[in-house]
DNA sequence: CGCGTGATTGAAATTTATCAAATCGCGTGG
DNA sequence: CCACGCGATTTGATAAATTTCAATCACGCG
C-alpha cells in the first residue's frame, strides 16, 4: 500500500458487505471483535495507484467495494493484467516486504486495511483466517491457471468470448444465464480488456464488432453488451462444454 | 491421483531429501512422526498420467524425486502447460473433490502420498502444515502470474530466453551465474517447451537456432544448452534488470 | 542397416500488431 | 443551445510475427 488514501474511517464488521466471503469469513464473533479493533477503512478514487511493484508494503487489505486491477509490465511499456480485484478479494502477501505487482483502482475503491505486522501475528493466532486465506489463494491460483490457458492457446475471438462469459457468470445468477438477451456492463475500458486478454485495443475492438456481425452479441453503447443466447457465446470460448468449471 | 502406481513403500522422514522444502518443512519432530505413520511412497514411470482433470482425487502428495507437468487443454487438442512440478512441490488441493488439471510424469517420479481425508483433518490439527501450504500456494501464484506476463506479452524470443534463464536460476547457485559458459540440461522435450511457452514446436526450434546464431547460447546436443554470458541472456528476456525477482 | 521418433528447416498462409485516420461521446465554455 | 475539443473507440491499410503444412535431418535401437 503505497499511495496516500483520501479518507480513513471504520464501520462495524457485522454490517460489512463482504463479511461472508473475505479473509474473515470463518471468524467467530470474538475473533471478529479483535479484527474490528485493528482495522482501518480507506478509500481510493478511481485511477489511483494502490501499490507499486517493488515498493514497501506495510498494509494488507480486503476490497470492500469497487474494482481494482493487478498488473505487471516490462521495460517498454507492455503490460499484462494479472488479476481483477472485486469486493472481498485480498491485497497483500503475508511474509513479503515488497509488493509483487502494481495495483490500480479502476472505480472508487473502499479498503479494509490492517497493518502488516499485526496481521501476520494474527494469522498465527487465528487459524480461521489462515484457512480462509489458503482457500482464497488456491482459488486465485486456479483462476490464474485458467487465464494461462487463455493467454497461451486461445485465439483473439475465443479470448473475447471467454471474457464475456466470465463476466456473465460473475454478474448473473446461474438461472439467469438461460434467458435470452442477457445484458452485461463491461466493468473496464477497451485498453484494460486488451491488457487482460494479451491483445491490442484494436484487436479487441475488431473482434467485438465481428462477434456482433455474427449475431453472437449486440453492442449497446460503449460499455453495454447484450447476449442473445449465452450458450452460443459459450460455444465460442474454445472451452469444453463445461465452460472451464469443474463439476 | 487416478492412475495406478507401480510400487508402494515408505522411508523415514528424517532421511527425506525434500524434508526442508515440502509441506512438512515447518513440522516439529512429533508432527513428523505422525506424518510418517500415514504416508505412503509411490512411484510413476516417465510418461504416466498422474491425474486427469475432472476425475476423483483421493490422494494428495509431495514430489520426492523426478519431474511432472501440469497441463490444461481445450477441445481440439491445444494444450498449455500450467506448471512444472519439481521435488518438494505439492499435488492436490484440500477441500476439492475433482482434480483441476491434468498431471503427467515427465521423468520417473516418486511421490509421498497421503489419503485426502486424513490429510485434511491433519491440516486443521497441524497449523505448521497449513502455514507452509499457504506459503507454497502464494509462491505458485506468483509464478503463475509471472507466466501470465510471458504468455500475454512476450515475443517468442523473449519467451525462450525467459525459460532458459528460469532453468538457470533453478539449477545453479547464484554465484555460478556469474561464470562464463554455464551449461544447462533442458528437463523437457521441445513439445513440452512449446506447451509451456504457448508456442509451436517449430517456433521454439527456430528461436533456439536464432539465439545460437546471435551468440547468446550454444546448442549442445538435443537437451544441452551452453550460455556463454548469463547477463546477455537475461537482457533478452524483456524483463527489467532485476530479472523478475523482487529484492 | 533401416526404422521411428523427435528436431530442424523451408515456404506459404494466417493471425495479430502497428501505424494512421476517421468517428463517437460527452462535458465545457461561449 | 451549440460549437469545440479531448479522450476513447472504431475502422482501414500494411507490416510483422507466428502458425501451418511439408520435407528433411539426426540419432538411438532393434
Amino acid at each position: 500500500m503505497t499511495a496516500a488514501q483520501s479518507t480513513s474511517f471504520r464501520i462495524d464488521c457485522s454490517y460489512c458487505p463482504i463479511r461472508h466471503r473475505a479473509v474473515c469469513a470463518k471468524c467467530e464473533p470474538d475473533e471478529l471483535d479483535l479484527l474490528n479493533r485493528i482495522k482501518i477503512y480507506k478509500t481510493c478514487p478511481a485511477g489511483q495507484v494502490i501499490a507499486i511493484r517493488g515498493e514497501q508494503m506495510d498494509m494488507v487489505a480486503s476490497i470492500v467495494s469497487g474494482t481494482a486491477m493487478v498488473t505487471r509490465s516490462i521495460t517498454d511499456g507492455r503490460t499484462q493484467m494479472i488479476g481483477l480485484l472485486l469486493p472481498s478479494d485480498f491485497i497483500g502477501r503475508p511474509g513479503r516486504e515488497a509488493a509483487p505487482y502494481d495495483i490500480t483502482a479502476i472505480t472508487d475503491v473502499t479498503l479494509c486495511c490492517f497493518r502488516k505486522r499485526p496481521f501476520e501475528q494474527l494469522l498465527l493466532d487465528m487459524p480461521h483466517v489462515q484457512e480462509r486465506l489458503l482457500e482464497m489463494a488456491l482459488d486465485e491460483l486456479d483462476a490464474a491457471r485458467d487465464w494461462m490457458l487463455l493467454l497461451g492457446r486461445k485465439t483473439a475471438r475465443e479470448r473475447i468470448a471467454s471474457l464475456l462469459s466470465l463476466i456473465l457468470r460473475r454478474a448473473k445468477l446461474p438461472e439467469a444465464l438461460a434467458e435470452r438477451d442477457c445484458r452485461i456492463e463491461l466493468p473496464i475500458s477497451r485498453e484494460a480488456i486488451a491488457n487482460y486478454l494479451g491483445l491490442t485495443i484494436e484487436t479487441v475492438s475488431r473482434q467485438l464488432t465481428r462477434l456482433a456481425k455474427d449475431g453472437i452479441i449486440r453492442i449497446d453503447g460503449k460499455r453495454g453488451i447484450i447476449v442473445p443466447d449465452v450458450a452460443e457465446l459459450m460455444a465460442e470460448t474454445g472451452d469444453d462444454s463445461d465452460g472451464g468449471v469443474i463439476a
